[in-house]
Parts: structure tokens; sequence; C-alpha cells
DNA sequence: CTGTGTGCAAAGGGTTTGCAAGTAC
DNA sequence: GTACTTGCAAACCCTTTGCACACAG
């Protein structure tokens, strides 16, 4: 991610530019995998803890980043798809968590048949967790 | 669940069989949706806190009881199926989370199609997890 | 200059641990 | 009787809130 992207993206949500919103947008950016606020923290270790939950409340009510539902109790964060406003997130894909490494990242290529879906339920969004061993902890 | 029931239960994990633990199950077998610790402690309200925590966890351990991932970061359980061992969980189930009134249950109809998972990933368990309006609350 | 954003301290909520007393078997 | 469980207190961890100061626009 360019800065001038990073750029684009706090002005296109009216968010001022500020080293810690800056920082967590590229960490977030050149991250392979969805990050924890530990795994943030460790990755920007001037910023004020406080502030990096502040800042990713904001990012994710802005609709810039989302949380990665991988069945852990940590909440996990990545970018957002372009699909994705304050109102709505359009980010029904999946998330593979590693069970050996803890690792979560989304995987774009599952997608759940909607065919056998309870009539009973208004489904308004679909996450698939999968959980197993990644590349690297299955050697 | 009929009371001999829980008995063997708790006898085929060699669990001893204590108020708390004879309740606990009692309780989840009876719900018609995972609980929360909150929800548990509420429904048992003359147990202790601490032994109620002890003993869901000694529950997953044995696989009597399974998490239900429903995207929120508060934990549900559930009863496991018959298919559940200490070792291997087989609750690859979907999890339907009601957004409205917070109620969260096991959905069996629900199947994922494997054809479309990545190669490089080993995966042992998929979850799927449904967000939207339950029958009460689409009204 | 004005309002947004930050940093610190302190509070809050949920969960885990240590240890002595209690109880199932 | 013995090992497993419990109950209480305290510790722990993560996250949120209050408020004064700092800074982006």
């Amino acid at each position: 991610m360019h800065a001038h992207h990073i750029d684009s993206i706090l002005d296109d949500h009216r968010l001022r530019k500020t080293p810690t919103r800056v920082d967590l947008l590229r960490i977030l950016a050149e991250a392979d995998q969805a990050l924890s606020s530990q795994d943030i923290e460790t990755r920007i270790p001037d910023a004020d803890r406080i502030t990096l939950y502040r800042t990713i409340k904001t990012f994710e009510e802005k609709g810039i980043i989302h949380q990665a539902i991988d069945g852990t109790l940590k909440p996990k964060y990545a970018m957002c798809s372009s699909g994705c406003t304050e109102d709505h997130h359009n980010d029904s894909h999946a998330h593979f968590h590693c069970e050996s490494c803890g690792m979560t990242r989304c995987v774009d290529e599952v997608r759940i048949s909607t065919a056998t879906l309870p009539p009973d339920l208004q489904v308004s969004e679909t996450s698939i967790v999968l959980k197993g061993r990644c590349s690297d902890c299955s050697t």
C-alpha cells in the first residue's frame, strides 16, 4: 500500500491523518493475516495502547477494517474489501484459523451454498470459519 | 433429558456426580439455544460462579459440550453430538446468531460444500455462522 | 482558532489461580 | 480414607471511560 493510498482512505472517511492511524492502516494493509490487538501493539511499539483501541474502533465503525471471526475469543482485524461501507459490511468470506500457530487469514475462495438455509431464519450475513493447519505448520 | 441419562454421561467420563455438574448438564440439555456463562449463571442461581467456569471447562475438555461460534466474543455453550470425544469434536454444524435478541442456536440443516477449499490448508473443522433475525424477532 | 485525537490514570467486566475446607466414592 | 471438587479471595488480562492536553485542518 502506497502512502498516498493511505491518505485517501483517511480523506474519504473524513478522518484526520495522525501517526497512529497511518501506522495502523499500513500494518493491516501489509499483513497477510488478521491481527489481534496484541499483534498490532507489537508491530507499533510507539503507539499508546488505548489510542490503538480507539483507532481500531473508529476504523471498524467507518467500514475500513472488519473483525475476522475465527472461533477464538480474541478479536482479529483485517482490511475490508472495497465493497464495505459505514452501513454495510461485505465481508462474508471465510476465515481460516491455524490451530497450531494461531494465525488467522481471510480465504476468498470458499463460498457457501445458500440452498439449505432454514426458512424461519432471516439470514443477513454468513461467515465460515475453517480450522486446521496452515501450510507452514503442516510439514 | 432423564436423570439417569445425566448420570450415565458423568459415569462415562469418570466424573463425580456433584450438584453443579448435574444442574449444568440438565440446563444445557433442556436449552434450545447455546448459553453464555451469564445465561448459565442466571439459570443456576445457587451455584458458585467460579465452580461454573471450572465445570464448563471440564465438560469442554471431556467432549461433553462445545463452544458455539457465533461471531460474538462471548463464548456460548451447547451439548455435543454423540460423535464427540475427548480428542475430537464432531460439531461442524452451523450456528445461527440473532442480531436482535442475541440468541444463538445450532442449525443442523446447513452444510458446506468442501469442493472449493484451498489446497494448501489442512482443514479439520468447519464452522458456519449465520447472522440475522430469528423467527421471534422478525415479525 | 476549533474541534478532533491523544495520553495517562483509573475503572470495569469477565475469567483464572491458590489454597483450605468439603464431599463423592 | 483419599483424591477429586468446591468456595472464597485475590489476581489477571483485556478493554473502556474521564478528562486535560496536544495537534490537524
